[in-house]
DNA sequence: GAAATATACTTGTCTAGACAAGTAAACGCA
DNA sequence: TGCGTTTACTTGTCTAGACAAGTATATTTC
């Protein structure tokens, strides 16, 4: 019986749909959450200048009457956090807030486009086995000239071009991928499901459409464009590489830092 | 005695070279790690599609004969990371791998520059106070008109201009902010000590310079840029307000995600 | 005085058990 | 059939104590 019950569902995920906030509830917030709130309060008003050594463990727990597992789960999470330093032996220090560091999350353009309450569309414009040319091949991992999935789709916002994605695939990893119907769904979507996505590297820089580009952009080739290049990996098998190229003043990415 | 030993440093941070890997000593990871780890290459593996259900805090107990709450903290880190989805009273879910994030980090541009094994130096081409215009205003939180700081620096990494640094700042956060050397500080370095920092937005996108820009890295206005607009405040105190322009090639940002 | 040792602290981790709270399926009853 | 209640499971959290290991200071020994 009990392994019957736990087989019930494997494929789906849990709604995400509980309301936190009771309604005449007193929330009642965790003796470990009280204790990060209360340092990173002292933190933020400057209590302890970067480097400060800060009280050590035994001494919160003598101060808020919890045990020292409790205290330390607090320190734990403010030291993945970047808050504090912690050293063996020696003692907690006020972290250097030196380095102002976000987590940048790189969706899937066609949710990106709806959470935005707009409307998307993607027009396919080469989906194509070819042989790789000796950077792509680089990128991908495979042998110059080997056989590599290329296809170029532009992606539409309400019907103003957004993103051109031109894209090499490592056919090992999605044998299938010329025959999707990439008006229907992205290849982002596609490829995450086929392979478990497991690294990926990025850089964005400034730059100037190629001359396909313009064309299917609508630009001109002297319109300054924001150009992101992704490489997946998983395991060190190269998935995929893509550059996605944006209309300036069409696209930013934006970020908050803060513990 | 204990109170004396424990103010011997209020300042500096630790020493940070401690070798982690000893000679002839077996590392001996510790039992938390061992599961987390397990986990991990089973997820990468995709032993787990997304969604699936994931073994219990008691198999893991009975399969690692280790203690529930060791069970426990593995689960709570890879959460963290965003690998699994736990729901109290349900059970352990494989997360949906569907955004790629990463820590974005933003340095400082003078140690950025000296981390890559370059030289750094700024030449100052404006500090003054000045009526802040409705922009600068909104954006720093002040009445529209009320005194504001303004600086103006260009960055160069080994003698080419890298970023034209346009900034306001709230007066009231940094009084002495104007007579600093900037030739010799970095605006940023000298806010991160006078303020503490503690929330930051930013956006990043392509775009054209200003004139004035263009002039001072030595670009025709329609050289494509790469703009970093920055915001930072601390408990909803706008501290500086800053442009930062990149001209396309020389600068770009870079990131990996990896569990 | 210099080197080895003892000591007092620190953080890092694990344990065995406990209780709370959330969920879902099984059960019992009208 | 339909609606509460029970039961079995899950995760969330805390405790009191234990040992290991790292570091700095004080002490002893040579």
């Amino acid at each position: 019986m009990k392994i019957a019950t736990r087989v019930r569902s494997t494929t789906r995920a849990p709604a995400k749909l509980s309301v936190k906030g009771a309604s005449a509830k007193v929330p009642a917030i965790a003796p470990f959450e009280q204790v990060k709130q209360h340092l990173k309060r002292r933190l933020a008003s400057g209590d302890w200048t970067p480097g400060a050594l800060m009280p050590s463990e035994a001494e919160l727990v003598v101060q808020f009457g919890v045990s020292r597992m409790t205290v330390n789960r607090a320190l734990r999470e403010l030291q993945l956090e970047g808050l504090i330093d912690r050293v063996q032996g020696v003692g907690t220090f006020a972290a250097q807030l030196n380095r102002v560091s976000s987590t940048l999350t790189i969706r899937d353009i066609h949710e990106e486009i709806l959470a935005r309450g707009h409307a998307h569309h993607a027009t396919v414009h080469l989906v194509k086995e070819e042989a790789a040319n000796a950077a792509a091949a680089q990128r991908l991992g495979v042998a110059a000239g080997a056989r590599v999935f290329h296809t170029l789709i532009v992606h539409h916002e309400n019907g103003v071009p957004l993103q051109c994605e031109d894209r090499y695939v490592n056919p090992e990893c999605a044998p299938d991928y010329l025959s999707v119907d990439f008006t229907q769904v992205t290849p982002t979507h596609y490829l995450l499901d086929v392979a478990p996505l497991w690294e990926a590297h990025f850089s964005v820089q400034a730059g100037l459409p190629s001359a396909r580009e313009a064309k299917l952009l609508g630009l001109k080739q002297t319109d300054p464009c924001l150009i992101v290049s992704r490489r997946t990996t998983n395991r060190d098998v190269p998935i995929t590489q893509a550059r996605l190229t944006h209309p300036a003043g069409h696209y930013q990415i934006e970020g908050a830092y803060k513990p």
